[in-house]
DNA sequence: TTAAGTATGCACTTCCATTGCATTGGATGA
DNA sequence: TCATCCAATGCAATGGAAGTGCATACTTAA
């Protein structure tokens, strides 16, 4: 049953998001809620041996552009994604946070108690997105 | 003449590095000084038409190693490349800058006075690299 | 029930990073 | 000067991932 209410849950933020809540995107997005790491398109290819990639691919491009998910690079070239916070609208100051990817584990976290400090440029320059990454080693890979 | 002194000062940064000033790595490094934006792999392909590709991204990467030039990922999934200032040693509270990416002209430039800002994070978290970018309109692009 | 609009599947392309191996060139010592 | 060795360069090929065009299946609403 609470499997139950997490899938009515996602079900009724696809809505709000403005996506239909299909089969594969319930799937996909069910993955991405249970996993404590951002993930990438093959992480998901592989969870679902069975799913096409380019659905994969489309979905989470919905996904990002409704503000269901936030991508983010960490720094190796492959696109990751997480989903957003709650009430998310990836607003600069009260939602974009830090991100941390572990070059043993090579796994990438959002640490969204950690919000991004202010920034500020020089004259002429605007800030529409910012990207803080640390790289490093993660809680679990420290001895 | 100042153009020598260039080639004089530029010879001298390789050896420090310990990388032997071959024609090529002075035409390369000489090419990164002089632009203002970091470039990319096909940049520097582009401007020598004659240069294997291979050629470059070996150099390039015998650069990183050495410390002459560090690597900028900006968003685009293209890595970019920019000189060291002198003395650089990427080390993180003294070194390591602000970048900015202009989604207009799709140009990155490196704001070496405008140091990371000091970051905390969890307990068991340690911090290698990290990397700052803002994605916005550059000084050119504004109105 | 049908028609229109979405979502999904499949094939294919493109772009860039990266590697293996052959060849060249420059420093060094006989 | 010449032979030799190692590093640098060139050439060809690979591989991974993002992205696109088009055919097909599914939903929804008239
Ligand atoms: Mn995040
Ligand atoms: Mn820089
Ligand atoms: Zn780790
Ligand atoms: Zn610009």
């Amino acid at each position: 049953m609470e499997g139950k209410q997490v899938k009515e849950d996602m079900e009724a933020r696809l809505l709000e998001g403005g996506v239909r809540p299909t089969a594969m995107r319930l799937l996909i997005s069910k993955f991405m809620l249970q996993q404590d790491t951002a993930v990438a398109l093959t992480d998901i290819e592989n969870a679902f041996a069975k799913v096409e990639r380019t659905t994969i691919y489309r979905t989470i491009k919905t996904f990002e552009e409704k503000g269901i998910v936030h991508q983010i690079d960490d720094g190796t070239g492959i696109q990751k994604y997480a989903l957003c916070e709650k009430g998310c609208k990836c607003d600069i100051a009260r939602d974009l946070h830090l991100h941390f990817h572990c070059r043993n584990c090579n796994q990438t976290v959002c640490l969204t108690n950690y919000k991004l400090p202010h920034i500020n440029l020089p004259q002429g320059y605007s800030a529409e997105d910012i990207s803080l990454v640390v790289t490093g080693i993660c809680k679990k890979c420290g001895l």
